[in-house]
DNA sequence: AAATCATATTCTAATTTACGAATATGATTA
DNA sequence: TAATCATATTCGTAAATTAGAATATGATTT
């Protein structure tokens, strides 16, 4: 029995694309800040970020699936850690980023060539 | 008449998440790796991708929202250039970033503590 | 001004994602 | 084994995203 017998070998772009969509999303973010200094049990997020449990939960699910948290058991909790900090590197490029973009510029015209494209259409 | 006069200040998490799920497209990527090297019109990236030229727009215009490319009219022409370099660097940090992603690892426990957490649950 | 070329926008259906509620699971203690 | 604690999963629906089709816009040439 193979798994996903039918799925496409996933291009850089996809898996990329993948990767920045877990991103792509404040609470999950906000998780992942939590854990940059500490490893931390469910409802010490929970109570961190003062959402419910269950949400929680489910923002961690995907943090796993992408393979960008570990966890262990210990007793009754369970503890989430990162599994890797080259993340906040990532965070960290992407806010610089974010403070260089502006609104897109409409940049003059350098010289009038005015050549059809001739490119094919498919439409 | 101030535009979005009810939008809430928007956190450092949910500017950055934006600009992650901006990220997270495959085609979105395409363009950007093909924007690397040179400054294109829509009909070359429409043809370089294979892709119909009302959808290359599409992408084009979230790319321009979200302040990753330039673009200036050419002639007929608009030819659309990366505004800000340093995208190339945290897509190589991302890629390098997947090459290390594993499967979640399920570490052992090291020591029994078993403490309640009691920690607030507000569902 | 009409025709043409390149590009943008709007409309839409299908798919995916978000997230609340309820419930299930699995370890631990009594 | 029953009760309890922490966490996970499943379900359902609202909202957002995807991407195709049709059409609009705006510059350029005739």
């Amino acid at each position: 029995m193979q798994d996903d017998a039918d799925a496409q070998p996933a291009t850089t772009n996809e898996v990329l694309a993948s990767l920045f969509k877990t991103l792509g999303h404040p609470q999950r973010l906000a998780i992942l800040r939590l854990l940059e200094s500490q490893e931390l049990c469910v409802c010490e997020i929970e109570a961190a970020l003062d959402l419910r449990q269950a949400y929680i939960s489910q923002q961690l699910t995907l943090l796993r699936e992408a393979g960008l948290v570990c966890f262990r058991r210990e007793g009754w909790n369970v503890r989430y850690r990162i599994a890797c900090p080259e993340v906040y590197t990532l965070l960290e490029m992407a806010e610089a980023i974010h403070g260089t973009l502006g609104e897109c510029a409409w940049v003059e015209p350098e010289e009038k060539t005015a050549v059809s494209c001739g490119a094919l259409r498919q439409t």
